[in-house]
DNA sequence: TGGAGAAAGAAAGTAGTTTTCAATTATAGC
DNA sequence: GCTATAATTGAAAACTACTTTCTTTCTCCA
């Protein structure tokens, strides 16, 4: 079953399996990238008296837990995605949407002499297939 | 005189020219970015009795304006900066301190097909010089 | 320099997020 | 499977960040 996954994925980060957070992982992977407000609509649908408090709970437990990642997004509420191979994002300005694009391989980063980078991430604005050709 | 400068440019987006206006700018001038906190801290130095809802007013004005711009931080509370050339942010994780890098000549992007890029954003993060070299 | 319209300041209001605490639930060990 | 323990949940209150409203003051063009 699907949610033995995610079971699986939260032990493995000592993190207990609960319904709810189980619902919230599921929402995340059927999302690709959901904000706040969209997980708690969609669980509510689930579990009628949960807690906004919980969402934000998890949130916080699983993002510290290194299992999901913030995306922020520019003007707007930040989205949340399941961790997975690096990538970047296109943000499409006109449908709010958000996608996952290849990383680039090499980024001709130019660092000043001490500077240790970390991790980079890129941001791409622009408006997407769908919007671009009218659908 | 500097604020000679400011004036022009607040005028040139058919804003008026307020000493708060100025002082705002100097204080994003000097520091290069900052955010509403230290922006608040710094010009009640100045106008004692500034509001906190007068820089939250012309932060937005002048974001709309287009003539500074945010600058979302991985976990940390927004930054903003007066409008420039393009570039790319180094975020230090030791200190908290934003650099501007030079933005990559090509971003060897591969958008699918339909997608239409306007602008991307690279933030990098790791260590600065000043806290590699244990200073 | 006078007046229209914009901006400032004060205070109240709203939204988003966190904390607190009692009740419930997950899981490790038996 | 049952139990003990520690973590999680939900509800409410609390808190922080930000916005709105309204009155007063200021900017700047004629």
């Amino acid at each position: 079953m699907q949610s033995e996954r995610f079971t699986a994925l939260l032990r493995s980060r000592e993190l207990k399996s609960t319904p709810q957070r189980l619902a919230m992982l599921e929402i995340l992977e059927r999302y690709g990238h959901a904000d706040i407000e969209e997980i708690y609509n969609e669980i509510k649908e689930i579990f009628i008296s949960i807690s906004l408090a919980t969402v934000y709970k998890n949130i916080n437990t699983m993002l510290e837990a290194g299992l999901i990642q913030e995306i922020k997004i520019p003007n707007g509420k930040s989205k949340f995605e399941i961790v997975k191979e690096h990538h970047s994002h296109f943000f499409c300005t006109q449908c709010n949407r958000i996608y996952d694009i290849p990383h680039p391989q090499r980024l001709p980063l130019l660092l000043p002499d001490g500077f240790v980078p970390k991790e980079s991430m890129v941001m791409v604005t622009g408006v997407c297939a769908t919007c671009h050709t009218g659908a």
